[in-house]
DNA sequence: GTTAGGG
DNA sequence: CCCTAAC
C-alpha cells in the first residue's frame, strides 16, 4: 500500500447547543415534562456518564485512588436534592468499605502512568503514529483490562471535571483545567442567597475529600416509586469497531482548553473507544434532542449564568410553582400539567429542565448514606458548558438548564484516501464514545456540507491543504440511530453500542413518489408521499454554519423532519422528542381527497379515510385529517373574508358542509337509535 | 390503537 | 398541530 498522507483534524471544545428556546412547542414541554418526570436526574447521569467516559479514556491505572468523585457521586447529589439537601457538600464517606477510585488526579500526584496528557504532545503531527505510540500500550491495556475485569464500575462513574457553581471557579489556578464544566447554580429558596458550592480548580483535580459512595444510594425519602435511583454500571463490554478502524486513530489531546482531566501530565492516548455508557445514555439523547431547540442568545445566557440576580426570574417562576405546589398534589393530572405549564419558564431563559419534585419526605431523611452521598462538587463535570441549575432545597425543585456541552478536543488522523463516509464515522465514533451515542457526525467543507460519504477527502478536497480550515463538523442526530434499551433501573448493564446503524441519511435527492394506490384513484386522489416539499433547514443551516474546523458546532435548527425525510427511518422520530411537526398545510388536492373520503365514510371513521385516501402520505395522521375536517367545516362556516391560506373553492366547502350535516344527522340517528336498543336488551 | 374534542 | 380523555 502506497503511503497515505494522513490527516489531523482538530477539534477544539466545539459546542452542542442543547439549550432549548423553544418551550413554547408543547412537544418540547412534553420532552421536558418527560425529564422533569425524570426527576432531572438526567443532567446528573448525564454529567456522570460523560465524565465517566473521560476519565475511561484517561489513562489511569486502577491502583492507585482513594477518590473518585463520579456518577455515585452524580446520583449522590441527586439523591440528596431529592431528598431535600441542598447543600452540595461533600463530605467523606465514612460507610467502611468504600470503593477507592482513582482518579485522573491521583495519577498526577503519584505520576503514574500518565505518560500522556502532556501538554506540549506532537498534535497537528504529521508524523502521525508517534502520539499513538506512546500510550497506547497502557492505557488501551489499562481499559481493557477495566473492561475485562468489570472493574469499571466507578471508573466509569468518575468525573474528571466539576460541577460549577454559580461562578466560573478557578479554571485557571488549578492544575488540571477541565473544559468540561457543569455549572450548576445552587439556590436556596429560603435564604435567598444562591447557596454556591463548587470545586474550584485546584480541587477539581486534588479532591481533598475523598469520597467514594458504593453500594446502594441513600433511600430516596420519595415514597414515589417513580423515582429514578441512579443506576450503576456494573461492567462494560468491548465494542467491536470496523475494520476501517484500523486506519485511523484518534488522539486526544490535552491542553489548557482540554477536559480530558489533567493538563499537566501528558495525556496524547489513543482513543481507546470505550464502551459508551449507556446510563444516561437516554437522557443524552434527549437533551440531544434539544440540538432544535435554539440556542438561547449568548448575551443573555452569559448574563444570567452568573449571578444569583440574573436567576430572579426564575426565582419568582419558581416561587409561583412552589406556592402551588401543594394544591397540585392532588389535581386531576390534566390540571397538573396545565400547571406545569404555567411555570415553564421563559423561553428566552434558556431553561431546558425545570423540576418539580415531591418530596414526601421533605427534609426527614437523615440517614447515613445520606451523608455519604454529601458531598462536594468538586472535581464533578463533564463537558457541559454553561449549563445552570437551581435547585430548590426544601421543596426539591430542581431546574437545570444546560446550554450546551463542550466535546473535547480530538484530533483524528486518517488517510486521505479515506472516503467522507470514513472520515464522519470516525469523528461520530469519537464523538460517540464521549457523549454516549445518538449522534452522527456531518462533515463541513467551507460551510457546505459534504453529503456523498463514498467520496474520499481527496476527491472532496478535504485533503487538500487549503482546505483543510474549513473542514468542520457538525453534530447532528443520527436518525438511524435505534435508541439503545433503558438499563432497567436498578441493573446497570451495558449493552453494546453496536447498534448503530450505518448512516443514510444524507441521501440526496428526493424519492420517487409512491404510486397512488388503486383506489385512491377513485378519489382523483393523489396524495403527497411523506417526503414531499418539507423544507430542508439542514440545507440552510449548512450554509450558516461554521467554517472554523476547529470548531465542531452543532448545527442548529435543523428541522427533524428533514432528518426523518429519509424513507426508513421512522424510528428516528423518537429523536423528534421536543420537537412539533413541522405545519403542512393541506392543498386543495388532499382537501379534495378528505372530503371525498368523508362524503362515503362519514366522519367519525378518520382511520378509513385516512386508510382509503391517505395512506401514502404519512405525514397525515388520521388525527391530522380529523383536525383538517374540524378546519374545513370552520371554514365553511366563515364568511370567505375571514379565510385564510390557500383558499379552498367554494364547491368544496359546500360539499363538507353538506357531508357534515349528512353525518351529524347520521350521527345522532345512531345516539337515538342506541338508547332505544339497550333499553331493549 | 382510535375517536372526540379542547387548546 | 398538540394533548387528553374515553373507549
Amino acid at each position: 500500500m502506497v503511503m497515505q498522507k494522513r490527516l489531523d483534524y482538530g477539534f477544539n471544545g466545539y459546542q452542542v447547543p442543547v439549550t432549548p428556546k423553544a418551550y413554547r412547542s408543547a412537544r418540547k414541554r412534553r420532552a421536558v415534562r418527560k425529564m422533569v418526570e425524570d426527576n432531572a436526574m438526567g443532567a446528573f447521569d448525564l454529567l456522570a456518564t460523560v465524565a465517566g467516559k473521560l476519565l475511561l479514556e484517561g489513562e489511569s491505572s486502577p491502583a492507585s485512588s482513594h477518590t473518585s468523585i463520579g456518577k455515585d457521586q452524580c446520583a449522590g447529589i441527586k439523591e440528596n436534592y431529592l431528598a431535600g439537601d441542598k447543600t452540595l457538600k461533600a463530605e467523606p464517606c465514612d460507610q467502611g468499605s468504600c470503593d477507592r477510585i482513582p482518579l485522573v488526579s491521583d495519577y498526577m500526584s503519584t505520576g503514574q502512568n500518565l505518560s500522556s496528557c502532556s501538554k506540549a504532545s506532537p498534535v497537528h503531527q504529521n508524523e502521525s503514529h508517534s502520539v499513538m505510540t506512546t500510550t497506547s500500550n497502557g492505557s488501551e491495556r489499562f481499559v481493557s483490562d477495566m473492561l475485562a475485569s468489570g472493574k469499571c464500575k466507578n471508573e466509569l462513574g468518575s468525573l474528571t471535571g466539576k460541577i460549577e457553581a454559580g461562578y466560573s471557579g478557578n479554571r485557571g489556578s488549578g492544575e488540571c483545567k477541565l473544559d468540561n464544566e457543569v455549572k450548576i447554580l445552587v439556590k436556596d429558596e429560603t435564604n435567598k442567597s444562591g447557596e454556591v458550592v463548587t470545586g474550584n480548580g485546584p480541587d477539581m483535580c486534588s479532591f481533598q475529600d475523598p469520597v467514594v459512595w458504593e453500594g446502594e444510594p441513600p433511600p430516596l425519602v420519595s415514597s414515589d416509586s417513580s423515582t429514578k435511583v441512579p443506576m450503576y454500571v456494573d461492567h462494560i463490554p468491548q465494542r467491536s469497531f470496523p475494520a476501517s478502524r484500523d486506519d485511523v486513530k484518534l488522539v486526544g489531546r490535552d491542553d489548557d482548553e482540554n477536559f480530558f482531566g489533567c493538563t499537566h501530565p501528558s495525556t496524547a492516548m489513543k482513543y481507546s473507544r470505550p464502551a459508551p455508557s449507556r446510563i444516561g445514555d437516554r437522557r443524552i439523547r434527549k437533551i440531544l434532542a434539544s440540538k432544535y431547540w435554539k440556542v438561547a442568545p449568548k448575551s443573555k445566557d452569559e448574563t444570567h449564568s452568573n449571578s444569583y440576580r440574573d436567576m430572579k426570574p426564575n426565582y419568582h417562576n419558581r416561587k409561583n410553582c412552589y406556592k402551588r405546589q401543594r394544591s397540585q398534589m392532588n389535581m386531576p393530572f390534566k390540571k397538573r400539567r396545565l400547571f406545569d405549564r404555567s411555570t415553564v419558564p421563559n423561553p428566552d431563559q434558556g431553561i431546558i429542565r425545570e423540576g418539580f419534585f415531591d418530596l414526601r419526605g421533605k427534609g426527614t431523611n437523615v440517614n447515613a448514606s445520606a451523608s455519604c452521598s454529601k458531598m462536594q462538587a468538586t472535581g464533578m463535570s463533564s463537558s457541559v458548558g454553561g449549563q445552570h441549575s437551581s435547585f430548590q432545597s426544601r421543596n426539591s425543585h430542581v431546574k437545570l438548564r444546560i446550554k450546551s456541552f463542550r466535546v473535547p478536543e480530538l484530533f483524528i488522523e486518517i488517510p486521505d484516501t479515506a472516503t467522507v463516509g470514513s472520515l464522519k464515522k470516525t469523528v461520530m465514533e469519537a464523538v460517540t464514545a464521549v457523549l454516549g451515542g445518538g449522534l452522527c457526525v456531518g462533515v463541513l467543507l467551507q460551510g457546505k456540507k459534504v453529503r456523498d460519504d463514498n467520496k474520499t477527502l481527496l476527491q472532496t478536497g478535504i485533503s487538500q491543504d487549503d482546505h483543510l480550515d474549513s473542514v468542520g463538523f457538525s453534530l447532528e442526530p443520527n436518525p438511524s440511530r435505534t435508541p439503545l434499551p433503558l438499563c432497567s433501573e436498578g441493573s446497570p448493564s451495558m449493552l453494546p453500542c453496536d447498534e448503530v446503524k450505518p448512516l443514510t441519511r444524507y441521501q440526496p435527492g428526493p424519492t420517487s413518489k409512491p404510486i397512488p394506490e388503486p383506489h385512491m384513484a377513485s378519489f382523483g386522489g393523489f396524495i403527497e408521499s411523506d417526503h414531499d416539499s418539507a423544507p430542508s433547514p439542514t440545507e440552510m443551516s449548512a450554509e450558516k454554519s461554521t467554517t472554523d474546523s476547529k470548531a465542531l458546532v452543532a448545527v442548529p435548527d435543523v428541522s427533524v423532519d428533514a432528518l426523518a425525510v429519509v424513507p426508513g427511518n421512522r424510528k428516528s422520530r423518537r429523536f423528534d422528542i421536543g420537537q412539533r411537526r413541522i405545519r403542512r398545510p393541506f392543498s386543495v388536492t388532499e382537501v379534495e381527497a378528505l372530503v371525498q373520503a368523508v362524503e362515503k365514510l362519514g366522519t367519525g371513521r378518520w382511520r378509513d379515510v385516512k386508510l382509503r385516501a391517505f395512506d401514502n402520505a404519512k405525514h397525515r395522521t388520521y388525527v391530522d385529517l380529523k383536525d383538517k375536517w374540524k378546519t374545513l367545516v370552520h371554514t365553511a362556516r366563515i364568511s370567505p373574508q375571514q379565510r385564510r391560506g390557500e383558499p379552498v373553492p367554494q364547491e368544496l366547502l359546500d360539499r363538507v358542509l353538506t357531508a357534515h350535516a349528512y353525518w351529524s344527522q347520521q350521527q345522532a340517528k345512531q345516539q337515538l337509535k342506541q338508547p332505544e336498543t339497550c333499553l331493549l336488551v
